[in-house]
RNA sequence: GCACCCUUAGCUCAGUUGGUAGAGCAGCGCUUUUACACAGCGAAGGUCGGGGGUUCAAAUCCCUCAGGGUGCACCA
């Protein structure tokens, strides 16, 4: 053996075992308590900070989380290595309704329902459950490398957030910007609870179209049902056919006596679309009461939040809504009123976005909203002057889009399991507090829908208005959540966080795509192709996960992931292990101070160089293009040419050469674990350990560029 | 209907401010010579969706067509 003498870890002597080593570092990263900002070495008077998206505490994670722990580990390492005071807040969300339908779905394997629990005892169950799910997922997020503040973590229930989120209540009810309405909502009767725009979906469905003789007309509706809260006919005012019926009423025979009805002209009426006759039916349909409000008109509801025809629809009282389509229309046939039908008509109905099965009803029912207008003005106006900025452009233009179709924001659901409004009712009285105000006060049921507080999550976690950490970390640096929140989440932050603060809560929205599977199909466990990443973690260490999720992955796109990517990254791990073991068998004992020949110095600048390519890369947030640099050069250069050359240079070289060789890979060894250490933390920090002379973590190594 | 994105090697994707194309996987070939068999090395593979334009120069910028996807939207 021609290295004989020479101090190499036994470790080295194996392929790297990732399984075996990551929990180890993991521990000495925590025990360091150096994720905590106010515990980090050396003077820190610059802030970074990101909030993390607060996983859903109904399930364990999926891969989409693996992403985003990947990308705001990536950047608070590397910040942290930059000398940033930086801070990653972790939490967890309560997540309203859709932990709701996670448990109740649970609860409905084991034969029971919330209908026959009482409130008190659904929500503690809920809460148990979610706690257990928030404990989990906790270690998982351990597990993935995550060097976030465990001290500051929060959850959207506690009590301190619970309290934020009143006061933005109270402000928003004060300056008139929420608002007790009785405006139409989307209901769910599956689910008893009304939904916000955002939660619901169009899909297309093949349904009969029926033509339904109304006195002198013809008017075309797949909703036959709803007819008995008509309160109008509209035509079009510039529709030549029924210009002389306007203003006019019309007198017909209906199924449960005579109906009157007053024929009004609105630009609503598509005189294309049928026969250019629309029913209106104000408590039943978002655009008829549209035109209701402009006309006058009186709503009259006749399908309950059961989805049964109200008493209002005399023998069909109590059927539901599809076996009362049917009766009605067989009875309108009969009685002549039914002129045709059109059995192939295709057309779009609102459902739920977490259940399609789950058809929404339109009601008209007293809510809370927020006025949407002036919040979006504020929101529009941070984006378009660059106060925030979108990393990828074409999101800031859907921002731009998505601003102008805004409708007020339902923000009460009348589920159990969530943030109870903090109002009191008494007659037509409202108070807007947590306590009761006195005797014949009523506490309203309806709890908040969920986006009302983690839009307020980043002000609201950091303590607002008081807490040191508020005015350390407010405004955040970085948002990093997927696209499909974007409305959902970012768009509520940008304008709860100027609403509230005046001052918007990050400065860069990174979104990242979603992770689907090698052919590009979404995951799911029904198509059993999920790729858990806590598996795939045990399989080939995290630090490879973490690189297929981040080289080809650019922002705001889909990508694809193969089993296959992570294992390539695997053999990288191995390689680097291995350019570790050559580099301290044979330069171990390098002279830091020997003079580099020509051929070396010509590496090292080369190597300079790709430290400020890969530095300008990151901070750009071409992270991938920097992973990938990265993984080039350490293979295709570092291996393939620097230890391949430096074998003769070692056996036959002169001293000069081998001292400057020496140097050369200690150097350049050390520097390349500093910057691959964001993206491969703990192969880094575990080569780092072993290599001689230097102390102290990898994690809050100074970052080699200048 | 409006808006946005995508179309590059067999597959999945990169390509930063315009300078005649890169990675992983698959496929092909070679190698068990002490950094690496939990592999390694090498070669091959593309008229950058079609057409037009700007430019000394276009995968990259502009126009247009085609295909795919997503978001928003009140057609009963």
């Amino acid at each position: 053996m021609p290295d004989q003498g020479k101090t190499v870890p036994e470790k080295f002597l194996k392929p790297y075992d990732a399984v075996a080593t990551e929990p180890a570092v993991y521990k000495k990263w925590e025990d360091s308590g150096y994720f905590n900002p106010d515990n980090l070495p050396g003077d820190r008077t610059e802030a970074f900070s990101i909030i993390m998206p607060p996983p859903n505490a109904n399930g364990s994670l999926h891969v989409g989380h693996a992403l985003f722990v990947t990308l705001q580990d990536l950047l608070i390492r590397y910040k942290r290595m930059r000398g940033f005071k930086t801070l990653w807040l972790p939490g967890a969300d309560h997540a309203g309704f859709e932990t709701q339908l996670v448990y109740e779905k649970k609860l409905e394997k084991e034969g029971r329902s919330r209908f026959k629990m009482e409130r008190e005892e659904f929500y503690n169950e809920t809460l148990k459950f979610t706690q257990e799910n928030k404990h989990y997922m906790e270690g998982q997020l351990r597990q993935l490398g995550a060097s976030c503040d465990w001290s500051r973590e929060k959850f959207t229930l506690d009590p301190a957030i619970i309290k934020t989120v009143y006061d933005t209540f109270k402000k928003l009810y004060e300056d008139g910007l929420v608002y007790r309405g009785v405006r139409p909502v989307n209901w769910s009767t599956k689910y008893q609870t009304s939904l916000s725009d955002l939660e619901t979906k169009m899909v297309e469905r093949k349904d009969p179209l029926y033509y339904l003789k109304y006195g002198p007309f013809v008017l075309a509706t797949v909703r036959p049902e709803t007819k008995f809260g008509d309160t109008a006919v509209a035509v079009n005012p510039n529709d030549a056919r029924y210009k002389e019926w306007v203003g006019k009423e019309i007198e017909f025979e209906g199924l449960i006596g005579p109906i009157k009805l007053k024929v009004i002209a609105d630009e609503y009426v598509d005189p294309e679309f049928g026969t250019g006759v629309v029913k209106i039916t104000p408590a039943h349909d978002p655009n008829d009461f549209e035109v209701a409000q402009r006309h006058n008109l009186p709503i009259v509801e006749v399908i309950d939040k059961y989805g049964k025809l109200t008493e209002k629809c005399g023998k069909y009282a109590g059927l539901k809504v599809m076996e009362a389509r049917k009766v009605v229309a067989e009875d309108l046939a009969a009685k002549g009123l039914l002129e045709k039908v059109d059995e192939n008509y295709t057309h779009t109905v609102l459902v739920n976005y977490k259940n399609e099965n789950d058809i929404l009803e339109p009601r008209v029912m007293p809510q809370w909203f927020i006025k949407m207008a002036p919040l979006a003005e504020m929101a529009r106006k941070a984006v378009e002057d660059g106060r925030v900025n979108f990393v990828s452009d074409q999101y800031r233009k859907i921002f731009f889009h998505w601003l102008e179709n805004l409708r007020d924001w339902n923000i009460s659901r009348q589920i159990v399991w969530g943030i109870p409004i903090p109002a009191w009712f008494k007659g037509n009285e409202v108070k807007i507090q947590d306590e009761t105000p006195g005797e014949g006060w009523e506490r309203d049921t309806d709890t908040f829908d969920t986006w009302f507080s983690s839009g307020q999550w980043p002000f609201a976690t950091l303590g607002y208005p008081d807490s040191p950490d508020f005015k350390t970390f407010y405004p955040t640096s970085v948002m990093e959540t997927g696209y499909d929140i974007l409305m959902f989440w970012v768009m509520r932050m940008i304008m709860l966080g100027l609403y509230r603060t005046g001052e918007v809560p990050f400065r860069d929205v990174y979104l990242h795509g979603l992770v689907r599977d090698a052919n590009r199909q979404k995951m799911s466990k029904s198509k059993g192709n999920v790729i858990n990443p806590l598996d795939v973690a045990e399989k080939y260490g995290t630090d490879s996960l973490r690189m297929a999720l981040l080289i080809g992955n650019t922002p705001g796109q889909d990508m694809a992931l193969a089993e296959d990517k992570i294992k390539g990254y695997k053999l990288f791990s191995n390689k680097l292990w291995n350019i570790a073991r050559f580099v301290l068998e044979n330069a171990g004992d390098a002279d830091t101070d020997a003079a580099y020949v020509a051929k070396d110095q010509e590496y090292l600048t080369q190597f300079e160089a790709l430290t400020a390519d890969i530095t300008k890369d990151i901070e750009e947030y071409r992270v991938y293009m920097a992973a990938e640099k990265l993984y080039h050069y350490l293979w295709d250069v570092f291996a393939a040419n620097l230890l391949e050359e430096s074998k003769p240079i070692f056996k036959t070289g002169s001293p000069e050469e081998a001292a400057s060789r020496k140097r050369l890979l200690m150097t350049i060894l050390s520097d390349s674990l500093k910057l691959l250490h964001p993206f491969m933390p703990f192969i880094t920090e575990e080569i780092w350990s072993s290599m001689q002379g230097i102390d102290g973590l990898l994690m809050v190594a100074e970052w080699p560029a200048k």
